[in-house]
DNA sequence: ATAGGGTTAG
């Protein structure tokens, strides 16, 4: 069957009786579970409604029966987003059809193309009546990424309920907008209306991924005296958020207290990937098996952490055995999988098994997966290899992240002593217009977060850091034996503008920072940056932690390090 | 109705 000329019929007809006849043909040819000529089908259907306008609704309900009727498959997200397509003058029945949908079994999830014909549908607002469409329609702005628009939309309305709220402050977490997530959580509060189980989770997600480790203790104090520790998402969201502000201690707890048959795959996944970022990489073993033990199956995620727990700690053969149990448990390895099984060959140095790897995968490698690569040729100082991947880099589309792939590759260099060619990859970048991103660190000083840069203008605050940086280098090497390491600084220049330009990183003006500002009984600095610690701010934290006797936790985005262990 | 966990790098 000419699947073409069936699809250019269909889009002729013109009339709901057309349709239907070619409808009975698609059956007679046993073709109503093709899913895309379904699909037309509907659209086509829904079409003819908006056409005529004249209050026809039954093509609607045609259209709405072909979807109940499309078994034995369940429909997927492409019809109803072809109905809801259709339906693009209706807004209301489109929003209905919506709810309908989130109701429905679907072999395939609700994607952004069905937000993005919701959205369409509805925008003329003055359709859209009640306060839940309204709720639906900032859902999707915010699972479009549009939080600007979001916002706009939230602003306009004249009644909002509490999912209003909290589909904002969830939506700016999911943004990185964590400023306006606290602002917004701070308002409900202002407002007297309390928050629930979706406002608190989002709120310490915002938390988890600011670093805002002081916001986060007094949000859990309201937690405690609310009432609400019994929420399973707020326990796992309370419990990744001290994790990643450093405290594994309280993460601990947190997950212990929960009741056992309260644990969700994300509460064990969320313990689990804690361990394995803190760097205990076995006990995230053991506890996966523990959470096997008691009848929790993982999941891809849950995959996911331990083979990062495997990678991190050097367990090769833990990793591989994972991997593949992974198909006992009817997981498909995605992209994520396949990357983390890269970086375990990798990190170990197995450079030419993880090329092989990468280019064997039957998914084609993003670019995550090559800087994986190039990330273990830097640590491995394999050159040959790092220039190959380089090459496959540059071919990805990359606009902001791009900078880091230099500096790798010059990193490389710059390890083996290679100067001219550390100096070609620059002038290349820079003639790319590449600029490096620049790097920060914050700290939270009496629940006021102070961020700093390397070279920043310099204000009180700035002074103040700087002043004690220099006494706390002083005392370094008098007492500490401290000798800079600059291995990684990129320009072949003198050693004492090394060393320079080493001491002036964000990290050690943060924690000169702390240090001058620090309150008596206080032992633990906590750090927040952007890029990964270079080798000197390294040895600086683990000397200021035995000179100073303090506990200096770094965060790190995905990682945690404390110099000290 | 809105929610929580996850691959790389400077």
């Amino acid at each position: 069957m000419a699947e073409k000329s069936f699809l250019s019929l269909l889009t002729k007809s013109k009339t709901l009786k057309t349709t239907k006849q070619l409808h009975s043909f698609l059956y007679k040819n046993a073709l109503q579970n093709h899913p895309l000529l379904f699909s037309k089908l509907l659209l086509h259907c829904a079409i003819t409604i908006t056409g005529n306008g004249s209050g026809e609704e039954q093509p609607l309900h045609y259209a709405r029966r072909l979807l109940s009727h499309s078994s034995p498959n369940p429909p997927d997200a492409f019809m109803y987003n072809t109905l809801i397509r259709g339906l693009i003058d209706f807004p209301q029945i489109a929003v209905n059809t919506f709810m309908e949908m989130r109701l429905k079994p679907l072999s395939s999830p609700i994607d952004s193309f069905t937000f993005v014909f919701l959205i369409k549908s509805a925008a003329n607002l003055r359709c859209v009546r009640n306060l839940s469409s309204w709720d639906i329609l900032l859902n999707g702005y915010v699972k479009l990424g549009e939080i600007e628009l979001a916002k706009i939309t939230f602003l306009r309305m004249s009644v909002k309920d509490d999912v209003s709220w909290s589909t904002m402050i969830v939506g700016f977490a999911q943004n990185g907008c964590f400023d306006e997530a606290f602002g917004f959580f701070r308002e409900i509060h202002k407002l007297r209306l309390k928050p629930n189980e979706a406002s608190l989770s989002g709120v310490l997600s915002a938390s988890a991924q600011a670093g805002a480790f002081e916001f986060a203790k007094v949000v859990h104090c309201l937690i405690e005296k609310s009432g609400f520790v019994w929420m399973v998402s707020v326990c796992n969201a309370l419990l990744d958020t001290y994790s990643k502000c450093g405290d594994l201690g309280m993460a601990r707890l947190v997950f212990e207290r929960m009741l056992e048959k309260k644990k969700s795959v994300v509460s064990w996944t969320s313990m689990i990937a804690s361990l394995a970022m803190h760097g205990y990489g076995v006990e995230a073993i053991e506890l996966f098996h523990k959470m096997e033990n008691c009848g929790i199956k993982p999941d891809g995620v849950s995959f996911i952490s331990v083979l990062y727990a495997c990678s991190h700690a050097g367990l090769i053969e833990e990793g591989c055995k994972y991997f593949s149990m992974m198909r006992d448990f009817d997981i498909e390895p995605t992209i994520e999988h396949y990357g983390c099984m890269v970086d375990l060959y990798g990190r170990a140095g197995k450079l030419e098994k993880a090329y092989e790897f990468a280019c064997e995968m039957p998914i084609s490698p993003n670019d995550i997966i090559w800087r994986t690569l190039l990330g273990a040729c830097s640590l491995h100082g394999n050159v040959k290899l790092a220039e190959q991947i380089k090459k496959r880099l540059s071919r990805f589309d990359l606009d902001n992240s791009s900078s880091g792939d230099h500096v790798l590759l010059s990193n490389v260099y710059a390890s083996l002593g290679k100067w001219e060619d550390v100096a070609s990859v620059r002038r290349s970048a820079s003639e790319q217009k590449i600029k490096k991103a620049p790097g920060w660190s914050m700290i939270e000083v009496e629940k006021l977060v102070y961020r700093f840069m390397a070279d920043q203008k310099q204000d009180e605050i700035v002074k103040e850091a700087y002043e004690k940086l220099r006494e706390i280098m002083l005392r370094l090497k008098v007492e500490g034996g401290y000798v800079p390491e600059i291995g990684n600084v990129l320009h072949d220049v003198e050693e004492e503008e090394k060393e320079d330009s080493v001491s002036r990183h964000s990290e050690k003006l943060a924690v000169a920072f702390g240090i001058a500002r620090l309150r008596e009984g206080n032992v633990v600095l906590r750090i927040v940056k952007n890029l990964r610690i270079c080798r000197d701010c390294h040895v600086v934290m683990k000397l200021i932690s035995k000179v100073y006797g303090l506990e200096i936790v770094e965060g790190c985005k995905s990682r945690i390090a404390h110099p000290l262990r």
